[in-house]
DNA sequence: CCTTGACTCACCCCTTACCGGAGGGTCTAT
DNA sequence: ATAGACCCTCCGGTAAGGGGTGAGTCAAGG
């Protein structure tokens, strides 16, 4: 029976942490005083304690250490957790690894240019969407304009006959990888919501399609605020980042 | 001029982090209606919240962020915090990687023995410290006993001789690595607390130094809580865990 | 002009794993 | 007996928002 004080400093654990501890449910005094509240701990909970440091060392919660060190959890209980934990811990090296190479690429373009770049690359989440789209392919790059007006006038027709309203700003969907300068293609795409029920089937012959979009956990998204002859820097840029399906460009 | 929920959806941003961002000062709409209360942001704000997203994405804290995006902030200066990050960054990602080892470690353990450890490893933080310690090395195993006895004699006796008193529980100190566990050599030492102002000096012929322990960041620490026979085992599942110097058997 | 539904406001509590301090009681050595 | 060390409970705080509530506001249709 040894009090607080003396266990925390033969643990190297603060007071507070114990308090906590106990609080939890997770690693309860041996005895407590009943007039003083004076919390006893014998040797054999430094044991238990060096435990739960272990644990939460691998960076599992409290919570969760409670769980493991539960006594009656089966060997495969345990094993299924530390193989959860290992994957989750995989990511999460991943992404750091990731954040790293970005920080060393921007630290790179300030050494070179000597300035931080006008448009920021940001990453974000989409939820699935069901969206509708039309591809359409310009004679000449004069044509690219018109084309794209008469693909929105088109979109828009549709989502008036069928009652629909955008649930998202119009953008540019791009399923061919990769994005050909040249070309002169042209897409454009508007989210709708179908909760109304209706479903397609009375346009055949037209370049428009529905067509539902997965959630996409991380997109690489530009803002681009100046005119339009600096976007295709932007858009060189952003093909920079990555190589993954299916860009958008928000706003 | 709109308002903060279709900003929202344009930038895939809650309204509840808008308005802690507004709250923080980080990107205060660029207008409130003075009556309702309403905030009103304008497109180039997109602009910069993509930056505040980018900059967060590379884990600064928002506070950070607050600072990189003052304008006046030189490039030198960015190029410190960017440098800085790269580091916590490097560090961290050696950090998780050594979390999945353990885990890994973990995970092969149980395949292998059917069952988790009885002892466990534990890292911890040591200040820095100052201790007495005395070293030795006993003729036969029979006399390693008996001599650490008498160096526990010893060191009391130089404890008492200058009136300090113990500030941690007595351990061995192993400098020279590789521990052998052959060579009968026998260490202990215990902690100080030097305030008292007092110098050493009367003691030359004697195995007792004192010296400074510099603080470590992360020591392994094992508790072996049943009888001495099973040490050894403890002792080799630790020495399997690390090749740093000065190891420590708290308790 | 009025109503209805969508939108927005401020405000408060919640999360993790503790840390710091205040105000007051307890232990121990002298 | 008393000083100094030790311990208690309670309150508030951390970072970055999430969730919910009751009340006020906006925009469109009737």
């Amino acid at each position: 029976m040894i009090k607080i004080g003396d266990f925390s400093k033969l643990a190297h654990v603060s007071i507070k942490t114990l308090h906590h501890y106990g609080d939890l449910g997770l690693l309860k005094p041996a005895h407590i005083d009943r007039y003083t509240g004076y919390r006893y701990y014998n040797l054999e909970q430094l044991g238990q304690l060096n435990r739960i440091l272990a644990l939460k060392e691998l960076s599992f919660s409290l919570e969760q250490v409670s769980q493991l060190m539960n006594e009656n959890l089966s060997t495969a209980e345990m094993r299924g957790m530390l193989r959860l934990k290992q994957m989750e811990l995989a990511e999460k090296v991943e992404e750091e690894q990731a954040r790293l190479a970005r920080v060393a690429m921007r630290l790179r373009q300030i050494e070179v240019d000597g300035s931080p770049p006008q448009s920021e690359i940001a990453l974000k989440e989409v939820p699935a969407q069901t969206v509708l789209s039309a591809h359409a392919v310009a004679a000449s790059e004069e044509q690219v304009f018109p084309a794209r007006q008469s693909l929105r006038r088109l979109l828009q027709n549709h989502l008036e006959q069928a009652r629909l309203k955008p649930t998202s700003p119009w953008f540019a969907l791009l399923d061919n990888l990769p994005y050909e300068e040249t070309d002169n293609e042209v897409s454009l795409a508007v989210g709708v919501d179908l909760r109304n029920g209706q479903r397609a089937g009375d346009w055949e012959s037209t370049p428009v399609t529905l067509q539902a979009l997965d959630a996409v956990p991380t997109m690489a998204s530009v803002i681009h605020t100046s005119e339009t002859d600096l976007l295709p820097q932007a858009y060189l840029n952003l093909y920079g980042w990555t190589q993954s399906n299916g860009y958008q460009i928000a706003g």
